[in-house]
RNA sequence: GUGGGCGUGGCCAAGUGGUUAAGGCGCCAGGUUGUGGCCCUGGAGAUCGAGGGUUCAAUUCCCUUCGCCCACCCCA
């Protein structure tokens, strides 16, 4: 039997409010921020994730959906949604619009070759919001915002934000450099993964969970200690405005981010439950990612989460919703004479607005009855031999058990004013 | 890629080295003529993940494999 491919999954009716709720909070807030939505392919030439995410990068280096296509050009199927946006704002000509340019995106499926777990999936789906053209911390500022907002709209309480700022091309060098100064002479003392850290990404020291290298962590020097003049302007007007609109964030000097491209401002929202996964969605500046890809040189800044770990995160906090509304009506038939008229009324009805289902054929009445039961659909159309010759049919309230015959073309106006109820 | 746990009908789940592998939910049908929800009765549905081995005999023991889950790595 075929089944889901590993890491992927049906989402099923019963899950399909948590999506809507989610989508639907986030294509509010977005709009009311004023940002306008966009949808980029789900893949796109591989180079662009090489160009941007970077190299050296876990998510590009072994993460990847990688293929050829059948004229033998190299495909990836996208692993986050900044890279594609950034190439949509340089190929549509978007430098022209009124800066910055405000985009986002939801539900927008996402690939990674992971082992699944908890949280983790190789498919999901990331809800994602760029601002594009405006180095103003003003606008690192209104990404912040907006995604905190976003976590309370959908019910989520008891969160974290973190932020931290990594500098740029002027302060980052020298930052890094004091890094490997630090934890040199410490290398013997390290976990296995932070010996491979220190070469490959010192940042990525920092946030290591060992208890054996959490104090040197701890102790590292930070990277807001080393900030240029234009990075620590930046990170002090970010604060500020932060203050201003009273946003309950912490400086974190240990966060980093995963991928290159990340200037100045970094931030990620936590769940209460520390553990695993823990990461609801995150962001910051890439001001020279656009540059990267080509482009004049633009800053940008962006936040992206996963739908997953939110909808995760909402049961676990009890956040419940309403399931779909049942349907309302269900027309039921006895003979086969009364099927034509059945489907007809059905049909009516649903033009008429309701929302009505045929029962199924070949069942007795009592089964009929039994199928409408389970729908919870409040009344039952009953059409027989009677109801045909007459011109009329057997309505019946479920609730209440009552029922009566109306003339056919009297049924939708007659139910009506009640399926309001 | 590394480590750990688990795999019994659609779902949940008991169970034993040996006749027809419990039960619950769900599904289907019936409980007299064209009527639901409760209740009652009956029914369908499992080669006990797969392959191999041990044994007179394995779902139950061993090996392998696949799958799922959890954790690491990394990240959403």
């Amino acid at each position: 039997m075929f089944k889901t491919p590993r890491g992927t999954v049906d989402i099923l009716p019963d899950d399909q409010p948590y999506w809507r709720h989610v989508e639907a909070q986030a294509t509010e807030l977005c709009e009311r921020f004023g940002y306008r939505r966009i949808d980029t392919p789900i893949f796109e030439e591989s180079g662009l994730f090489v160009r941007s995410v970077g190299e050296a990068t876990d998510v590009v280096e072994k993460e990847t959906y990688s293929f050829s296509d059948r004229s033998g050009d190299s495909m990836t199927l996208r692993p986050e949604a900044t890279a594609g946006v950034c190439r949509a704002y340089l190929q549509h000509g978007m430098h022209v619009l009124p800066q910055p340019v405000r985009l986002y995106s939801v539900s927008a499926p996402m690939f990674r070759y992971d082992r699944p777990q908890a949280g983790r999936q190789r498919q999901f789906h990331h809800v994602n919001v760029e601002a594009i053209g405006d180095p103003d911390a003003s606008v690192d500022s209104e990404v912040v915002e907006l995604a905190w907002r976003f976590f309370a709209g959908v019910g989520l309480r008891n969160l974290t934000l973190v932020l931290n700022s990594i500098g740029d091309q002027a302060c980052r060098p020298g930052y890094l450099e004091a890094l490997r100064r630090y934890y040199e002479p410490l290398v013997p003392g390290l976990c296995a993964d932070c010996k491979r850290r220190f070469h490959e990404n010192p940042l990525r020291l920092l946030d290591c969970k060992k208890e054996s290298c959490q104090p040197h962590a701890r102790e590292a020097p930070r990277s807001l200690d080393h900030l240029c003049e234009a990075c620590r302007a930046h990170w002090d007007e970010l604060t500020a405005s932060l203050d201003l609109v009273a946003l309950p964030y912490t400086v974190d000097h240990r966060l980093v981010r995963g991928l290159d491209y990340y200037t100045r401002t970094v931030f990620e929202v936590l769940p209460p439950a520390e553990g695993a996964q823990s990461t609801l969605g995150g962001g910051g500046r890439y001001d020279g990612l656009i540059e990267q890809l080509e482009g004049r040189p633009t800053p940008g800044v962006g936040f992206a989460c996963g739908v997953e770990r939110i909808i995760l995160n909402m049961k676990r906090q009890g956040v419940t919703l309403a399931q779909q509304a049942p349907v309302k009506a269900v027309v039921a038939y006895v003979g086969g004479a009364a099927k034509g008229p059945a489907l007809k009324l059905a049909s009516d009805l649903r033009a008429a607005g309701l929302s009505v289902v045929l029962a199924p054929a070949g069942k007795s009445l009592k089964a009929q009855m039994r199928f409408a039961g389970a729908l919870q659909a409040s009344y039952v159309l009953i059409m027989g031999d009677d109801e045909v010759r007459d011109g009329t049919v057997t309505l019946k309230e479920m609730a209440g058990g009552e029922q009566r015959q109306v003339p056919v073309a009297d049924a939708a106006t007659t139910l009506e004013p009640r399926w309001v109820l």
